[in-house]
DNA sequence: ATCGACTAGGGTAATTTGGGGG
DNA sequence: TATGTCCAAATTACCCTAGTCG
């Protein structure tokens, strides 16, 4: 059984300060904390990711989410192109790597990310019922997902949106169109 | 696994301390709780609930059930009018009975339906960048769901999109404009 | 009813915590 | 800003006996 809450020695440990140096931080709320009946802190989390987000600290590896059964990564495509959406699954599909879920509109996305917990998601950026610079800022925002990657995939390549894209956290962003090696080869670089 | 009763390891195992520490809050009295015949303790969910709520402990999301009379019913206002979410979100917070959140888009919808699992959504079926409809029907096929009404919002009324709002799921629907009296005897009426 | 594995209660000692002042 | 020290109190470790569960 996981731990849900942190204590502030684990904190300490894992961000390499004294245990009186955590405990400052919770108090300055610096980290969201709630307490014990006792007054002592008990620290959530995503609360926790939350703070190392807020605060560049690298995401210690425990606290990388690679909890599915046969540890493939899971690898989430978004588009609602739904041939298209087959197409890159049938491709990511060949090496018997990973698990691969599908989402074809906004709602399907919000849903599954927070279900489905992608290591990866390819993300379509210009659907027409969804703002995909809006949905890769999302997921970036959420606590449990900070480890996520996510692929951008364009039609209508311009700078400007490759560079918008990144700087809201896609990692790498994907001309269309594009071929079943330039797929397997961005996958393979951000989550093996 | 639904349970009526905790045991301490139970409760230090979702408070994340140990079990001595559940023992001694219960032997303090913090938490109420009974015996059995062999002087081994129990404590009843709704007594837990209201322990976590006296210390301001975060309530483990599987105590967020459908249909614990101790909570109050939750509501998920979607709307990509902010404005409008925000209006609907002071209305319904007069009468202090409901836990509200509120989603501006389609995919902070289709999370927090996951995440918060509503006893209602309101939903504005005519947004730019999300289908009403779609989501409607997302929402109904959610087996977790199954108990979520849905509330329906329409500016352009017209008999036809009523009917096919209604036949997709929702429970109810209301023309904008409404007063906040619509909106109270609707909601109401759904869910209390 | 009995058996065996596991869990709970409570005593005490050891450790950790929060917060004040340096 | 972070940490080393101090203290009172909370939490935890360890242990043994006894209850619970299948």
């Amino acid at each position: 059984m996981k731990k849900k809450a942190l204590t502030t020695s684990d904190i300490a440990e894992y961000c390499d300060v004294s245990p009186r140096t955590a405990v400052q931080w919770i108090s300055e709320g610096k980290i969201k904390a709630y307490r014990t009946p006792g007054n002592h802190s008990r620290v959530k989390i995503e609360d926790f990711l939350t703070f190392l987000k807020n605060y560049n600290i690298p995401i210690p590896k425990e606290f990388i989410s690679t909890d599915s059964q046969d540890n493939k990564k899971r690898i989430l495509i978004v588009d609602d192109d739904k041939d298209m959406a087959l197409t890159i699954e049938r491709t990511l599909k060949l090496p018997r790597k990973y698990d691969i879920d599908l989402a074809f509109d906004g709602f399907d996305a919000g849903r599954k990310v927070i279900e489905f917990k992608p290591d990866l998601v390819i993300l379509d950026i210009r659907m027409p019922g969804m703002d995909g610079y809006a949905v890769t800022k999302r997921i970036k925002d959420i606590p449990e997902l900070l480890h996520t990657k996510i692929i951008a995939i364009s039609a209508f390549f311009e700078e400007e949106g490759r560079e918008k894209i990144l700087s809201l956290g896609a990692n790498v962003c994907l001309d269309k169109p594009f071929n079943k090696e330039d797929l397997l080869n961005g996958v393979g670089k951000l989550i093996d």
